[in-house]
DNA sequence: TTGTACGCGTTATCAT
DNA sequence: ATGATAACGCGTACAA
């Protein structure tokens, strides 16, 4: 079956492609006659404009991209619906978030963000947790394509970050006041391999434990900490295990690498019969759905999801639309979300 | 910055615009020598096709869209991963699955269905869940786009599905098989008002369920009953709250409706001190991820994601090569987990 | 309100 | 064998 393009409505309804186009698109010099035959037209013979030949024409996608390292991870997936859900309540770019995801490969994210800017994939870009590269932040300038970053800051990017530092500044905090004092912190590799990208989040979060547990004056050293890599369950349990070996009589951990990991400490330290919180209170970081189901329910840091994601998008739509005439660099405040497990 | 087309690496190499084209798309009427000479410019240059252009001259997007009611959901976004997991697996469509989201309005869907089609978002379409009319269905096989559905199945479209009827069948014949009798189920609407998707998976699950009970010789009537709306938490605590109300000396429940709801189930039987699986053994459906990591470990009937997204993304692929004479309709045996809770 | 050039690749046809 | 020329795909937007 043929498809029906524009210059058909044209035909059928006895006028030009140029006074089709100009209905479709709202312009107010048509005659409210025509417009309506044009548009009782289009409906009757289900014409949608070919969206590339569209694309091509306007020179704009009407999309913004979204950029991370996987779909399926809660914390992704929920940032991304939240910024779908503003585009919903807003009425702007509805279905025009499109996704893409780099599986972790650092070379796939570069090629991925050029081809995004040079293919015009989208009008915009907004990256989650990954962060680009100098090189490509000074491409995206150049041909004024806004980018906006979650959870990192460069010059020349728009960003909003939650304040990992004040996040793990306030949890190690709240382990000091409830009286703990051999206090233990899981987090992300802070000096990963070169193939890696580094993970500023995991840098700051430890430098925010290290410093309340200084300014409160509780001691610590280095085997009071654990560096984890893939923020799964398991490690979690190993992360126990290995400070029960290497550190006696902790009373605490801080899970600075995510609630999941935080649900592996707490089973293996059921396992092992140990109780939570009087033997050793544990805190994680993002609170997770899962978080407030467990048993006992997780203390953890909350991320404010919903507020990234209207964030970012609201950035993004006042970049492509001209209205930012300087770089925004937001900073949210986490929030410590206590339960029963400190 | 102008942007860079292939004229200008036409001009840059001395050679014609079809050339650069024919470089690019890998001919093999092109000599060596030119064609590194194109290659070393475009990489020079940065150059990339532009993509609406291309599909407009190709009359292809290389892109398959999947249609799903939202991102968040972990067994959307599992199954969104599992398919492009798949597509990087084979390299095929690599950034190439764009992911659409109805919000579970059925308008939304109908209309972003008919957008991607007459559009043309996308090559072909997966959705999930999701029940096209039977109009849509049509106007998809006029066209000839290739539309596969997960979880549902209709004439005019390809399916993939996991046996719901079998999964609860298996799921209350183990519970019969551990000596209960007085057996609940908690299940999706099977009969939703007008304006929501009907769920043939909760009639599907109820009707295993029934049919195990008649077979096995087990009593129960509708009391035995429970339908929540939206599979969440909260609802799970109020259907034992409901059961323990009508239904004296239950020692079983079914949770067809999701783990979630039956995470809820078990946090409520613990707040009135009811033994699992002593007093009331649950099984829920589709083994999340926490299932494993709840205390005690929650059985239940897992649908086989990865396998689900290899499935569809392949009949995809093999659709749009023409390679497909007849209508796939699939249909996968979920497996029964049996952990703790039963 | 219309005619038409334009955006940017692709591909069929033609030329060497 | 290689490569160039030009028509084409489908809307948009400006001059008339």
């Amino acid at each position: 079956m043929k498809k029906i393009t524009i210059k058909d409505i044209a035909k059928k309804a006895g006028v030009s492609k140029a006074t089709v186009s100009m209905v479709l698109n709202n312009y107010d010099r048509i005659a409210n006659s025509t417009r309506e035959k044009v548009l009782r037209i289009v409906k009757e013979m289900h014409y949608y404009p070919h969206e590339s030949a569209r694309m091509l024409a306007k020179k704009k996608t009407e999309a913004i991209a979204f950029v991370s390292a996987r779909f399926a991870a809660p914390f992704i997936s929920n940032i991304l619906d939240a910024i779908e859900q503003r585009a919903f309540a807003v009425n702007k770019y509805i279905h025009g978030i499109i996704p893409f995801s780099t599986r972790n490969e650092k070379e796939v994210k570069e090629e991925l963000l050029r081809r995004i800017l040079y293919s015009k994939k989208a009008d915009s870009v907004i990256v989650l947790t990954l962060k680009p590269s100098e090189e490509i932040i000074k491409e995206y300038n150049l041909r004024k394509m806004p980018i906006i970053l979650i959870e990192n800051d460069m010059p020349g990017a728009h960003s909003i970050r939650v304040d990992n530092y004040k996040g793990a500044y306030k949890a190690t905090e709240h382990l000091i006041t409830k009286a703990r004092r051999n206090i233990c912190l899981i987090c992300g590799i802070t000096q990963p391999p070169e193939n890696m990208d580094i993970n500023p989040t995991a840098i700051e979060r430890k430098k925010g434990f290290e410093d309340a547990m200084q300014n409160l004056n509780v001691h610590f050293d280095e085997k009071n900490i654990e560096y984890i890599e893939n923020y799964t369950f398991d490690e979690g349990k190993i992360a126990l295990d290995n400070f029960l070996k290497k550190n006696h009589g902790i009373d605490a951990i801080f899970c600075a690498a995510g609630d999941l990991v935080a649900m592996g400490v707490i089973k293996r330290a059921q396992e092992l019969g140990i109780k939570i919180p009087d033997d050793i209170a544990i805190i994680g970081y993002d609170d997770i759905m899962a978080a407030k189901l467990l048993n006992p329910p997780l203390s953890s840091v909350r991320q404010p999801i919903e507020e990234i994601g209207k964030l970012a998008f609201d950035i993004a739509v006042d970049a492509m639309e001209g209205k930012l005439n300087k770089e925004k660099h937001i900073i949210i405040e986490p929030e410590l979300i206590i339960r029963a497990t400190t």
